[in-house]
DNA sequence: CGTCAAAGTTGCTGCTGTCAACATTATTTG
DNA sequence: CAAATAATGTTGACAGCAGCAACTTTGACG
């Protein structure tokens, strides 16, 4: 049986990921500190060095995962449906995942980060436009979705949830529980924009 | 003819909010510091604390004036044109807002503030819904969107434009020049949602 | 002129990020 | 298998920050 805390953590750099999400959630973005996420990790204050060039770096390692487990949640909704209900179960999907790991979403799209600097970050965040653009593309191809610029619908989707997304989790939606939430975006998502110019002939 | 510098700054307060948007404006968020704030007014370091509760207070105070500004932006936009137009008009305003005081805009939504510790800006945030709630109400009034809940439809439009001017500050939409991002918002908000379902004779 | 409150100051404590130098363990290599 | 070496953690230090306490200057008002 090896002693209680062997001099090498073993896992150091998932524990310091782990204890940073942790912290976050507890007392905001703010009260996360690379001495206190050494502390629960059980190591000295400078042992997070060996992992993370600094602390905006492990903050970007926190979005860089926030990223992919995002494009894993979009890619998982509605399988075997067609591809527009998999594009709106893509963006119902976003924004559930905005919900329930809002110190990762904080952490993907409040700090302004340099993509230069942190390029795994900035290919995470690619990864997951990607796959919202693959959902638009098959639309387009099953004649479910207007020709057109598909970047520029999927633009437009994303910024949709994604105001949502970052209008709730910043408190100024009306509704507290997910679930309602939730539904307003199967709502804005289904009923579309009634502010549009009226349906054209080109409209689906 | 007064010494250079009295005693008493005079203007301290707003010395410090504008103090406070340049530091968030040269180097992030992170870089405003009530110290720097404080040096760059030129009184000691300990000066603000009889004019802010603390660091908090004042970044609450400079989101406080951002939602100020950001109503007055709205409700400038589009006089003397037709409700829908002035809706649309607000929309575009608003991203324009946020992409000319990103240091405002992420102080007003980034930071998750207690509401009721600090009652000034929840109700600047409050006034600043209202306005558009009421363009909604102008064009339910004139037959221009379709009857309904309006805070629904309110909350609908907010989302997008929030959306764009969140995603467009985080450097994450294709688009470099402001003129650009705000030509994508018009598309966005005259297009409509291709994804919706198909328009129904309810639709405008 | 005297009093008092408002506004600003200095000094301190505990915390933080980061650097430098050192210690321990794991791994590779001769 | 032993020795060199890389990887990983540790201690100690420094400067900067938020916030508290106690003190000082100034302006307003009787």
């Amino acid at each position: 049986m090896p002693p209680a805390r062997p001099y090498h953590h073993g896992n150091l750099k998932q524990a310091l990921l782990d204890a940073a999400v942790q912290l976050i959630a507890e007392t905001g973005p703010r009260g996360f500190t690379l001495r206190e996420a050494a502390r629960r990790a059980g190591v000295s204050h400078n042992a997070p060095y060996r992992h993370f060039r600094d602390r905006d770096d492990l903050l970007a390692a926190v979005a860089t995962d926030g990223f992919d487990r995002l494009t894993r949640a979009m890619a998982r909704a509605g399988p075997r449906t067609s591809p527009l209900n998999r594009l709106r179960r893509s963006g119902l999907a976003y924004v559930d995942f905005a919900l329930r790991w809002p110190q990762h979403f904080a952490a993907m799209f409040d700090a302004p980060r340099d993509q230069a600097a942190y390029p795994e970050c900035a290919a995470a965040a690619q990864r997951c436009f990607q796959t919202l653009l693959g959902f638009v593309r098959d639309c387009q191809a099953a004649n479910q979705l207007p020709d057109g610029d598909p970047d520029h619908l999927a633009y437009q989707a994303w910024s949709l949830v994604h105001g949502i997304a970052k209008l709730a989790n910043a408190g100024q939606l009306p509704w507290r529980s997910k679930a309602a939430v939730l539904r307003f975006v199967g709502q804005a998502l289904s009923r579309g924009a009634p502010w549009a110019k009226p349906p054209g002939p080109a409209s689906c």
